[in-house]
DNA sequence: CTTGACTCCGTACAATGGTACGGAGTGTAA
DNA sequence: TTACACTCCGTACCATTGTACGGAGTCAAG
């Protein structure tokens, strides 16, 4: 196992070979030289925790040019910090927002798991139910 | 006000038009019954709260088909509440796991944050360095 | 009763995020 | 030293998720 090629580099983070070259295209990891000795390209473990943090923020509703500017944020001495920890809260905040609402439908399937056994017809819930209900939806009417 | 025509529901939830007309061509909402007197269809409140949470849960990282399979989660007494149970809890636990990793993002950003302002050269924190980091990057030659 | 904004519907186009393919080069194990 | 798997690279294609367009119908204000 001296060099890790892109297949093998693609195997450990879980993606495609395609997968790699296209996020190399995008910039949003780097493609490693080729050696001047010649033969395959060599993918270090910094590429591939970028590569497995990239497919986790997916998950996670962020976009790739959102990932681009989190894998951006620095705390480098020569940047200046004043932006980047304000960019860098900005994220934060939005994770913040993510959390509340996953937990707001977390709490919905919780409930929902809840209703089942046992009480028939009164307002049978949906999630939405469970989550804005209570009022929004007053028919009642089979449709 | 009189009816709720698609070009307000669409302003109400904040989408386009195309969106909303996109969303029925999918399924995902129903498309309300054309006037048998003639006229425009009127969008019901209920359907703007399903929009609105397919906006929210796409921001969290469901695609539209999973979306689809949450909002069709129903603790209905016709339906087998086993099964719907059991969907639940694996969505219950997707939303878990979500929750987690935007933690870990949220406090690798928190460390980002405050490891800005004094402390220099030892080692320039990215958010994957501080995530991960301490021990997979141990390169310290200035690339 | 006309004008302007909007609906309706079908089809076409577009951005994002990959995925597939094909031909030439490379590495490696039998 | 040949077979086979893999890399490399460019280009083409694809699914998802919308967005735009165009022509005909409808509504509401002036």
């Amino acid at each position: 196992m001296r060099t890790t090629t892109i297949g093998k580099a693609a195997r450990q983070a879980g993606v495609g070979v395609e997968t790699i070259r296209f996020y190399e295209r995008k910039g949003l990891i780097a493609q490693p030289p080729k050696p001047v000795a010649g033969g395959f390209r060599d993918y270090p473990a910094a590429t591939l925790a970028r590569v497995r943090f990239i497919r986790e923020a997916q998950e996670l509703g962020f976009s790739l040019g959102e990932i681009a500017e989190l894998l951006s944020l620095r705390a480098d001495p020569k940047a200046d910090c004043g932006a980047v920890q304000r960019r860098a809260e900005a994220k934060l905040s939005e994770v913040g927002k993510k959390i509340e609402r996953l937990e707001e439908i977390g709490a919905a399937l919780d409930r929902l798991i809840r209703a089942c056994p046992g009480q028939g017809a009164l307002g049978g819930c949906s999630i939405l139910e469970t989550m804005e209900g209570n009022g929004v939806m007053r028919k009642r009417t089979a449709s």
